[in-house]
DNA sequence: TACGTGACCACGT
DNA sequence: CACGTGGCCACGT
């Protein structure tokens, strides 16, 4: 096991999983929270390994225009992310989510660091 | 070992 | 206001 990756990618489902259900937030948000402000990119890697891990709602996590640019990852189909947004009362149209403002979760704002 | 790619974001032109 | 480039870090070929 490689620690040091390990113990960022644990940060990434530790915040992820914090996201209360019917919220969404970014991988920019989550970057920031953590301290990686420019290293979004590797909150998305984080996610797209921890496919297949259904402690981590990866479905709540889109881009910062609110898109759901990874839906393309998710199996069970192109639109089983948007499925699982519209469950937990998200709307989402076109692969992108409405009044996205409203159901932001933002870790720095609510976890208030 | 080096280059290219990626579930992104911010800035410059 | 739209597009291009840089930056970040890790992984695959």
């Amino acid at each position: 096991m490689k620690d040091s990756q390990s113990n960022f990618f644990a940060d990434v489902y530790d915040v992820v999983r914090l996201i209360p259900k019917g919220r969404v937030t970014s991988y920019g948000a989550i970057a920031n929270y953590l301290g990686l402000k420019r290293s979004a990119r590797m909150v998305g890697w984080a996610m797209n390994q921890s496919h297949g891990d259904d402690s981590v709602p990866a479905h709540r996590v889109v881009n910062r225009n609110g898109v759901l640019s990874g839906k393309h990852f998710f199996s069970g189909g192109e639109h089983a992310m948007q499925q699982l947004l519209e469950a937990e009362g998200i709307k989402v149209i076109d692969d992108q989510i409405q009044d996205f403002k409203d159901v932001f979760w933002d870790p720095m704002s609510e976890l208030e660091l």
